[in-house]
DNA sequence: TTCATCTTTGACTTTCTTTGACTTTGACTT
DNA sequence: AAGTCAAAGTCAAAGAAAGTCAAAGATGAA
């Protein structure tokens, strides 16, 4: 399956790049023989942040897209509260959580206040009262995604 | 790209002269080989207030075109951006915000990402789509809160 | 088989960059 | 004051990437 050639692809030139690298859209797919948005797929499907990837990309002339393989080490611990937070989340439960990642040693006090803040009852005012706990689930899990670095 | 050469080669000069120049903007592009608008068009989509910089200029005979990062101090430079995000954030203008705050060293690196993914448009799938510029906005104000002690 | 999910493709959109023609402004000369 | 020249400003068009999305095609499980 051209998907499946085309992760293998990205995978090695990762390995043989130390973890990181840059490609072209358009060339790729050019020295392929595939459509462009094929890659776009191949990427959006095989390495996402739940996978332990970091895609970034600039659009215009020069442009291009940076993968990164983030290191998993003490990343399963992230893991486990991405997956006990599950799709919803009261506000004392995450500063439960907070707590615990606090003890931890995974985020400083500065970080947990950070985080606290941004899922407190203030900052989802806007949000309507049936919906709070879902969106705060969901800020959480990406916070802690983006911590697993 | 060009545009990023030049940009880089600004902010050195930026960084020798301890935060602020003058330059001309024909002599430059005339060293450079390119076109002059060019120039102009670095320093609107780059030194942008949001970034913190403060562009001036003069025409006609003998001007030119001053460029000044600012530096301002801790609560003051919370209390300019809690305003200056109002009650509406695009994720571009968050990440901008967020560079700033990181270059100023107000922010860590993991502090930035943090803020950067709770303000992401994917943990804020869950909103509706109108709301969720207001709602960025509240998170990003509640944070900056937090940090001003 | 049939249904659901995953792949592939291509048309269309959005974003960013580069260029050049034209405009506005300021300083200096006459 | 008028004219001239030397700046910078503006804007739109063209070009160069990547993103999005829906339709069509496979594939596999029940």
């Amino acid at each position: 399956m051209l998907a499946d050639q085309i992760a293998k692809m990205i995978e090695e030139m990762l390995e043989q790049s130390g973890g990181s690298l840059e490609l072209q859209r358009n060339e790729m797919a050019g020295r392929l023989g595939c459509v462009p948005s094929q890659i776009s797929y191949v990427l959006t499907s095989r390495f996402t942040p739940e996978r332990g990837y970091i895609i970034e990309s600039r659009r215009g002339g020069g442009g291009g897209i940076r993968i990164v393989r983030k290191q998993m080490h003490r990343n399963e611990y992230l893991m486990h509260f991405f997956y006990a937070v599950g799709d919803a989340l009261e506000e004392n439960e995450a500063k439960a959580y907070l707590r615990n990642l606090l003890d931890q040693g995974i985020l400083t006090e500065r970080e947990a206040v950070i985080v606290s803040s941004a899922v407190s009852g203030g900052a989802l005012q806007n949000v309507a009262p049936e919906g709070r706990n879902t969106v705060r689930a969901q800020i959480f899990r990406h916070v802690l995604l983006s911590l697993m670095h």
